[in-house]
RNA sequence: UCCUCAGUAGCUCAGUUGGUCAGAGCGGCGGACUGUUAAUCCGUAGGUCGUAAGUUCGAGCCUUACCUGGGGAGCCA
């Protein structure tokens, strides 16, 4: 018999008819003479109940049921007599593929807390929430690509391992294959990279932006999707050291047109996971946030608030509050004053433009007023900066001096500003966390706890 | 990296001014129960109190260092 998925079971109306599921045992409730089995296949964060008669099944296999063991169960689909569930599947045959030792198996049926079940994270996808979130996490990956497919976009797989260092995005992860215990120096007694494996220092990605934009300023839109390294010792329930990264790069995009795709595609991913993670997201609305729905839909239905920096700066100032680092136009806003803005203030989600540039990367368009560099930052409530962005510096002789301004080594670069030399064009991009967006769509507090397996300082298990 | 809180049974925690302080609930196991819903009821077994030093007649409790985790901050996505 082929197996059906529980999903499918609890959908359709097929009573009546026989049915094989196989799936982990979530719990077992026993009377005298009936047992009821609870088995999740990981299709759907609901279970199916299964009714086994006691005298028709083996002791010793019936004992072996335990939560977290694995079955196949065969049996006819019927209406359920009991309150909690509309059908059940009345057991005929059942078979134990794996047992699981109730006294070391370390899931209970009772709830555990969220630092427990990371130092479980082998086993955590088997409870409800982790099943919910992991759905949800495939569900926003493909809307992704949907997205941007559907928007004319190309997908550019951008380099892991690079040689550039130049973005200054964060401390890097070294990439080697040196002998750490006998490596090669040079005559003044500095590592010699030239007998490295790619004959020069590499490091792992902390940005497919600059390599983005070489796409970008061929194929008109192009979006990355990859893996990101930061090596930063970062002990937040916001960072990690390996994360998901979307960066779409937009040939004729001015910051506005940015701002508007960063707005709409934000937007799209939240609709999506409404409309196709329903029952995922009404689990995690009753057991993890209860104004998670509400909060999704707000965003969706209203306008991001976009303001320039210096309006903001004159909205902090004149704010009744005791800053705990002082607000003044050419500081970088602190947390603090994000969260001001986006929970108090607007009770929105914000877009800040138009920052000064020094405290910006050098590769962003620069105002006519020499002060401020065409940013843009998209602020969430709770998660703060979601996605950061800008037009970028399309001018060969600005884009230089800005190099030269802030010592940047301008021979590693040569073939980035070799696309402004060479037809130049306009052009526009942002980075959007994908660990971050699952924060906001999940409503769970901790970014550990919306990635499978977390890389973060002094954690690197599974 | 800085500030702060915490680490006691498989899990979540209680443990007073240092002196029956080795405890509870849940989970596990055994039993009862003619359809259960985180079932219920009865019974039962679990612990070098994060690690290492120190103070003291005596440390789960006080001191110091370290490890791990949470929260906040910085760095950012």
């Amino acid at each position: 018999m082929k197996r059906s998925k529980v999903k499918e079971l609890l959908a359709a109306g097929k009573t009546g008819t026989d049915v094989l599921v196989k799936g982990w045992v979530r719990t077992k409730r026993g009377i005298k003479n009936v047992a009821f089995i609870a088995l999740n296949d990981g299709s759907t964060v609901n279970n199916i109940q299964i009714v086994v008669d006691v005298a028709n099944f083996d002791e010793e296999l019936l004992k072996n049921i335990t939560t977290g063991a694995c079955i196949g169960a065969t049996g006819k689909l019927v209406e359920s007599q009991g309150q909690g569930q509309s059908v059940e599947i009345v057991a005929s045959s059942i078979e134990l593929y794996g047992a699981c030792d109730p006294e070391t198996y370390p899931l209970q049926k009772k709830g555990h807390s969220m630092e427990f079940l990371r130092e479980h994270a082998h086993l955590r996808p088997r409870t409800n929430i982790f099943g919910a979130i992991l759905r949800i996490r495939h569900a926003m990956a493909f809307a992704i690509h949907k997205y941007f497919n559907d928007h004319g976009f190309k997908y550019l797989h951008t380099p892991i391992i690079t040689s550039s260092d130049a973005e200054g995005a964060g401390e890097m992860f070294h990439v080697t294959s040196f002998d750490l215990k006998n490596v090669p120096l040079d005559e003044n007694g500095e590592v010699d990279f030239s007998k490295d494996f790619f004959g020069k220092a590499t490091n792992l990605t902390v940005s497919g932006q600059l390599e983005g934009e070489l796409g970008a300023l061929a194929l008109g839109e192009i979006y990355t999707f990859g893996p990101t390294f930061r090596a930063e010792n970062s002990n937040t329930p916001r960072h990690l050291a390996e994360f998901w990264m979307i960066e779409p790069e937009m040939a004729f995009y001015d910051i506005n047109d940015n701002m508007d795709l960063a707005e709409d595609f934000v937007k799209y991913l939240i609709r999506y996971a409404l409309e196709n993670c329903a029952e995922d997201l009404e689990f995690l609305n009753k057991m993890v946030d209860n104004s998670l729905l509400e909060r999704l839909k707000f965003v969706i239905n209203n306008s991001f608030i976009r303001m320039p920096y210096t309006e903001a700066i004159a909205i902090l100032e004149k704010a009744d509050k005791k800053w705990e680092y002082p607000v003044s136009w050419g500081c970088d806003l602190q947390v603090e004053h994000e969260r001001y803005l986006v929970e108090q203030h607007f009770k929105c989600p914000v877009i800040l433009t138009d920052y000064p540039k020094d405290i910006k990367a050098f590769y962003m368009k620069q105002n006519d007023d020499g002060k401020t560099v065409r940013a843009m930052d998209v602020l969430f409530p709770g998660i703060g900066e979601i996605i950061g962005g800008s037009q970028r510096e399309d001018d060969p002789d600005k884009l230089g001096a800005r190099i030269r301004e802030l010592n940047l080594p301008k021979k590693d670069l040569w073939w980035y500003l070799e696309t402004r030399k060479f037809g130049s064009a306009p052009h526009s991009g942002f980075g959007l966390g994908f660990e971050r967006i699952m924060l906001f769509v999940t409503g769970m507090s901790n970014i550990r706890d919306v990635i499978p397996f977390p890389r973060t300082p002094k954690n690197a298990e599974f």
